[in-house]
DNA sequence: CGACTCCTTGACAGCGTTCAACAGTAGTGG
DNA sequence: CCACTACTGTTGAACGCTGTCAAGGAGTCG
């Protein structure tokens, strides 16, 4: 075995990991499909869904480079996967990797535990997110968390379209449009370039008061 | 060791867990507490949440009688558990319930993966029902997700009010309570005893249907 | 280049919240 | 055991946040 251990121990640039490519708005895997394959994303960005019988749909996680995805305890797959836009991915056969582990470590199922924690805890915060946040404090947080997982670049350049973000905030596309647009002319952030999926963040304190203040909104333009 | 052993591998009425009991309203453990310690409910219900800066709560799960809470894989308790009514709760120390897995299986650790797992799988159904249901769809699933629970008895007695209810599903109390009036009007359900806590539900297929129906209310009158 | 999809903005509607009042219930203490 | 008090639940009225519907322009992919 060769290539680096990161911190979940799972080896990168490792030979069990094979390489596949997804056009954006692809399928990767289906909800309620056996589970028996584990992703990482090498490139692009990928988001994970349940759909109501009438088609609204909820987006659990997106996952950017270098996350693992479809990581399940159970049987099959309880979200569908989707390539955002245009994505490479390694696949691994999941007895290959559980079985990989046992031979590394003493203390097997640790590893597997602690990704499943990290969706937890994940899932926990989109909990309180979704049920006790509004709008724009939803949106704060939203760029908030993607301005840390991207390590706060200079230009944010996210890979998912309004749609779905409202998806992933339980709000319209019109609403996330609206208070990216009240952001903008508050001067928090900008939208620098020619894609409005560029954007710039002018004032990260003054989102991440606003991710847990309600009334400060109200008092915007 | 004695007792019996259920589908998580705990043994029920071993001698690890140590009875305790809480007053109704009294905090069981906090937030950010040293999460060194593991819970069963032997009677009574618990409501795990957060809370925003500003006092907005989010309950994450109830907890009823025979249901383990407090397990975590990291170091703190990311919830604050307290009980809603007169509880009683069986307590062990963390090292002991899991050193004492180590010896009876095989593979250490695939039990604490599985309450995690279980954990995960309904926190992933809770943001899809905040993120996408309307009031009367998180109604309509509380109710059927109780009744599931309690083993579809003649009369679902639940232990929290209103205001729990409206924290678990992101509503306020009044609009719970204009649900509940609603289904009652409707003859889905009706309140036989005193208090209006005690639900008999006389339609169990037309709440399922309700909840993931958001059209369906709109017909009611 | 052309046909999409995506994004923004406006006008309006409606669902759920907010504020308020009141009745019923239960817990507390004499 | 009863009276007191606080909590709980219901309902009404008005408001406002967010959704819905619509249109138009910008961007992007093939």
């Amino acid at each position: 075995m060769h290539g680096t251990v990161n911190a979940f121990g799972l080896t990168e640039g490792s030979s069990f990991w094979n390489d596949f490519r997804y056009r954006r708005g692809s399928e990767i895997f289906g909800e309620a499909e056996p589970a028996d394959r584990l992703y990482q994303v090498k490139s692009g960005a990928v988001r994970t869904f349940k759909l109501l019988p009438d088609g609204r749909r909820q987006i659990g996680d997106f996952h950017l480079a270098g996350d693992i995805f479809g990581v399940e305890s159970g049987d099959a797959y309880r979200f569908t996967a989707e390539a955002i836009v245009n994505t490479r991915v390694g696949i691994a056969r999941r007895e290959t990797v559980f079985c990989q582990f046992s031979k590394e470590n003493t203390f097997p199922g640790a590893d597997v535990l602690k990704l499943v924690a990290k969706n937890l805890e994940h899932a926990e915060n989109h909990v309180l997110l979704l049920g006790r946040q509004n709008a724009l404090e939803k949106i704060a947080f939203f760029l908030t968390e993607m301005d840390r997982r991207l390590e706060s670049p200079k230009l944010l350049m996210l890979p998912m379209s309004r749609r779905d973000i409202a998806d992933y905030l339980g709000l319209t596309h019109e609403t996330v449009s609206r208070s990216l647009s009240l952001f903008r002319r508050e001067g928090i952030l900008a939208f620098p370039g020619k894609s409005q999926r560029q954007i710039m963040l002018r004032d990260r304190s003054r989102l991440v008061q606003l991710a847990f203040s309600p009334d400060i909104g109200s008092q915007l333009s």
